[in-house]
DNA sequence: CGATCTTGATTGACGTGTCAATCAGTTGGG
DNA sequence: CCCAACTGATTGACACGTCAATCAAGATCG
């Protein structure tokens, strides 16, 4: 490995963290977390505005335990619900309250004027296909490691 | 913003988030996690392999408070100390410890390997040069945002 | 000098994330 | 039918990060 690839990783790390840090900050002026925002988005995309909790991290690719502590800061905060499911007792089905609707609707636009201001006005078109290609890429080759751990995991 | 450039966006988070909890993941192996590799690679860059707290978050661009916690911690594991400072009575010098300066040494090729396998081996030496790019274009489109929140700050 | 401002660093409270353990409910074979 | 294995979800302990408050030690300037 070349040290101009390696200041590539570096910079690639540091640019992306900067880049949730800015983003992250801006969006709590709505009081809305990153995190809060993933699962409101997933679950008002939902059929109903409702999801089993393990539906809701599959969807957003979270840990379950992480999900869980999650709901339950938002559940106290007012914005989701959690009742029991009908058809599994064992499950929690989750939904928005009209609380977290409205926290949520106002949010999204405001964080969409956030992405493009410093993410999507940064790059030409040029960059935007070039940087699409380039995260299939890494993601085409992380994908094999990730099965396989998915399967050690199993065992 | 089109939906394109959204889902890039998305992918751009999503990908980079994968990508740190696999170094990080393989990194723990050594039983440094991330933020200690950060501060360890630092410290033995430093001249003297010593460093004042300040100087040490100026570095690796951390919150000073951030910093206090991890050293907090790093120091209980004995992986640093923190010496008064001779010429600043507030000052702190924090310094390799022997075990510290080990660990380190002992995580570095491991970590290098990791970075090549997971992130340089994705990419074709084009793709090395448009993210490079790509990332000097966000960085530049973030910088006057930065300055002007730090001189908010100053206020 | 001495009141005030600034700087170096730490602390506490709290939100967030991971890992391992737990527990109740469901399911599939003997 | 029953129990062993699996599944859905939660919990506790702990590492990590941010923010605001604190505090002591320099620096500044009348």
């Amino acid at each position: 490995m070349t040290s101009a690839e390696l200041a590539t990783w570096r910079s690639l790390l540091d640019t992306t963290e900067e880049l949730r840090r800015v983003l992250g900050a801006e969006l709590q002026e709505t009081t809305l977390s990153p995190a809060d925002y993933q699962v409101l988005l997933a679950l008002s995309e939902a059929l109903g505005k409702r999801m089993r909790s393990s539906a809701l991290a599959r969807t957003i690719d979270w840990e379950r335990s992480r999900l869980s502590h999650h709901l339950g800061r938002m559940e106290r905060r007012g914005l989701i619900r959690r009742d029991d499911c009908a058809t599994d007792s064992r499950g929690a089905e989750i939904s928005l309250t009209a609380e977290g609707a409205r926290v949520f609707r106002r949010a999204t636009t405001p964080h969409m004027r956030s992405i493009k201001r410093h993410f999507a006005d940064a790059l030409t078109p040029e960059q935007f296909a070039a940087l699409a290609d380039i995260l299939r890429s890494l993601q085409h080759h992380l994908q094999p490691y990730l099965v396989a751990q998915a399967e050690d995991g199993r065992r």
